[in-house]
DNA sequence: GAACTAACCGTACGATCGATCGTATTGTTT
DNA sequence: AAACAATACGATCGATCGTACGGTTAGTTC
């Protein structure tokens, strides 16, 4: 069904206008919940900021938690083409898993994103509350370790490392990626390169 | 002017019992928001759980900031009691060290806190937003990487480990132990597991 | 052109929030 | 006994929250 309101919205002016409206709303919500998490997020000060009316936003979106699952999709779409995408340009395995890293501190230090990255932001405020944004939350997770896991295990294939635990490492990797976020906003500069060191040591030189 | 109050605490009765229902307070106020958040903390809530007027919390903290405050002191406190002091019964350097990690596996893994680990759940809430809250948590991330640290180099000095940049692995094993605590509140019971592997691959077996 | 739909607005609701009063009670000090 | 200090209470304030309802406008379908 919801194909079908996509679908349609191609012909429907009143139906693109509301997937704009949307857009505008949904990505504005993630900045704000990127700073101060997606409790905060309100209906009411999400319409002030874009001067629309507040039951104009509430209409769109039904309840709260619809619109806080539309900030987590979006998030979701930045971060697939600020950080996923421009890494497949580079060769699967060890260059393009480099290039994912590359391109996620990119993200997470761009003043375009003031709180940082949005899963880091917002998963540990979520991870006791079970629910659909848990959920939506807890795959996006998933999606990443498993991204990376991938290009772990065909690094390995490819004789760029040694033999390992891709599932593990890709853990490692992640646990690694989101503390630097955190150490960012607390001001520590040299959490990129903290970043950039470790994962060094969590790749081994293949043995030849 | 702290001390002052602790000193008389002694002699004063309505100090010790002020002080009494501080604590009782902050250490609720400490499971609370390791669910809910720092900032979903309400003294309303506080004062209705613990059948308490909502006047009469307001007037022990003054605001609610000094509320969160003192949950964050509660919580480090109760922090160095489970994780910090009884690993001091191992031997200083690599057993403490992972004497250290364990007590924080079991603290992390406890029923008795329902949100996992304190930091790791306010930590990010409060990481861009300035002020005195922020400041504390990030002493308390300081000081337990510190702590690491120091284990570390005492390893390294009594041989138990290669040479290896302390603070580094310190940074390392901490974003390990607050993704292993995140992975468990979704559910990933191997995250313990992990934990234990990834610490042995961070660190390099002594070469003689 | 009539019927229908979706976006959007204005208004209003009950609830809860942090904070500030005034006051009673209890304990200490002089 | 008198003055003072701290805990605790009840009541109230203005603000904000999420949600609901009715009405208007623009676009689609028959």
């Amino acid at each position: 069904m919801s194909e079908q309101r996509v679908a349609t919205a191609a012909s429907d002016g009143r139906l693109l206008r509301g997937a704009r409206s949307r857009r505008t709303i949904a990505r504005h919500a993630v900045d704000v919940a990127s700073v101060e998490g997606l409790t905060a997020l309100s209906i009411g000060r999400l319409a002030a900021d874009l001067g629309m009316s507040k039951s104009g936003v509430q209409a769109l979106f039904g309840s709260k938690e619809n619109l806080q699952l539309a900030a987590v999709e979006a998030a979701r779409e930045t971060f697939l083409a600020e950080v996923v995408r421009p890494a497949a340009a580079a060769a699967r395995g060890l260059p393009r898993l480099r290039a994912l890293v590359e391109s996620w501190i990119a993200y997470a230090e761009s003043p375009l994103y003031p709180g940082g990255c949005f899963r880091v932001a917002t998963l540990p405020e979520f991870d006791s509350r079970p629910g659909p944004v848990r959920d939506a939350l807890a795959r996006d997770t998933h999606d990443w370790q498993a991204l990376l896991a991938a290009e772990l295990r065909r690094a390995v294939a490819n004789g760029e490392t040694a033999d390992l635990d891709a599932e593990l490492v890709a853990f490692q990797i992640d646990a690694l990626l989101c503390a630097a976020n955190t150490a960012l906003r607390l001001g520590d500069e040299r959490a990129v390169d903290k970043v950039r060191r470790a994962l060094d040591g969590l790749l081994p030189v293949p043995t030849r």
